[in-house]
DNA sequence: CTTGCAACTAACTAAATAGTTAGTTATATT
DNA sequence: AATATAACTAACTATTTAGTTAGTTGCAAG
């Protein structure tokens, strides 16, 4: 991706887990920047500043490459997600969290929003026949926090403190929702006005309020001054 | 990317718009389906039924022929989204129409939802001067139809039709709440149970209930039956 | 200190793929 | 019917890129 300028001598010692980690980490910026396709394994090679062979040691190819990144996310994201499931009380308080932990991960590694969406066409795909054999682990690891996130939702609605919506449907908007905040839309929001670049803060803040102002029953907050409420 | 079974002959006679639109038409599933990096002009070649000579004898190189795929899509877009925003009078009719006109040109040509994604991060790309040069004309195209679409969310707040919101934060989410709508979210739609199973009816119903809500200050419809609503 | 092995590398190969070239054919115009 | 030209093609080239190979080097255990 990025050019480096000649990178420098080498790693000083021997380590296989950091040089591991720095290839992950290497291949997650080229695979999120690029795709599965348009990734260069020279390039990832590169700027982990290892030899290209080296990932054939670690990976046996590209794709098992990407799957390990991709692996590696759900490991990070789910894991802080099913933590905010956890420590929060009540649907509202759950739901919020959730999101707030959505938003933190992805702020965190910006690379996560760009490679989720790719992982998006990826099972699209997989779906549709067209690859199998591929990404079939990491369902083990999303769908029962999606099942988790989707019994908060069911039991909002059951006790009144979420409006009556077609869960199924609503919660595919909101995972959508929270990414597009942090990851921005660039069409809409650098190029309708060079004057209105919008901060991640105001998106962030937007989403919730567009999200608590759709799906709570109570609306004491309404939309007017978009404080950012949560943590951080 | 369909691997065709052994094309036919060949085009019966000799037509350049005919053969154009064919070469574009192929090129927009490949670039959609795979991206700008994974499109293989071979097989837009092999779709198209033409030598793959000829791409290159009416565009100048791969990216050419995807920036006349994005432009062509550009086109088609903003003629339908404009005319949506003519025809209907008030800023709750223009929203409601708008979002209707956008369900439609995705809901006929899905490869659009894929390729406008892509297009995001192109955008992006472009914006961190990775990529000078690309992309320049479909900015003149996109950027007054939003600036029109913005004008609207304002008149419609000023009046009270809708809540006081961070217009220029929430315009991006709404066009994203329409792409996901079309597209569906199989991590999310097919995985977190097959049974559950959610058709694009709904999907499409739960974004317009949602955004209603969200939006408008007068929920007179509310979110229980999530009935189609609006045409079609 | 030597030996066994994991960690690492320079230099290669095979295949895929964007792009070209030197032509051939259909068709509209005279 | 001759012909100019736009539409089209088979077969090629150059380059890029995933993947390999045959080895070297540091390090920890004996």
């Amino acid at each position: 991706m990025k050019t480096l300028p000649a990178q420098e001598p080498r790693r000083t010692k021997r380590d296989a887990v950091a040089t591991k980690a720095a290839i992950v980490a290497a291949a997650l910026e080229e695979f999120a920047g690029l795709g599965l396709a348009g990734a260069r394994i020279d390039e990832i090679a590169r700027s982990a500043r290892v030899n290209k062979a080296l990932l054939y040691y670690y990976f046996e190819s590209k794709e098992h490459l990407y799957q390990g990144v991709v692996e590696q996310m759900f490991v990070a994201m789910t894991g802080a997600l099913r933590a905010a499931l956890g420590t929060a009380d009540g649907p509202r308080e759950k739901l919020l969290a959730f999101l707030d932990a959505n938003f933190k991960v992805l702020a965190g590694k910006p690379a996560y929003a760009r490679l989720l969406e790719q992982e998006m066409d990826i099972v699209k795909a997989f779906l549709n026949n067209l690859k199998p054999d591929t990404a079939p682990k990491f369902f083990q690891r999303i769908a029962p926090l999606l099942t988790e996130f989707r019994a908060v939702l069911e039991e909002g609605v059951k006790c009144g403190v979420f409006r009556t919506i077609d869960i199924d449907a609503v919660l595919p908007l909101l995972l959508m929702l929270v990414r597009t905040a942090v990851r921005g839309i660039p069409l809409a929001g650098k190029f309708i006005s060079p004057s209105r670049k919008v901060s991640a803060q105001r998106r962030r803040a937007a989403a919730i309020d567009f999200i608590t102002c759709a799906l709570f029953t109570d609306n004491a907050q309404s939309g007017r001054s978009p404080k950012p409420g949560l943590s951080q």
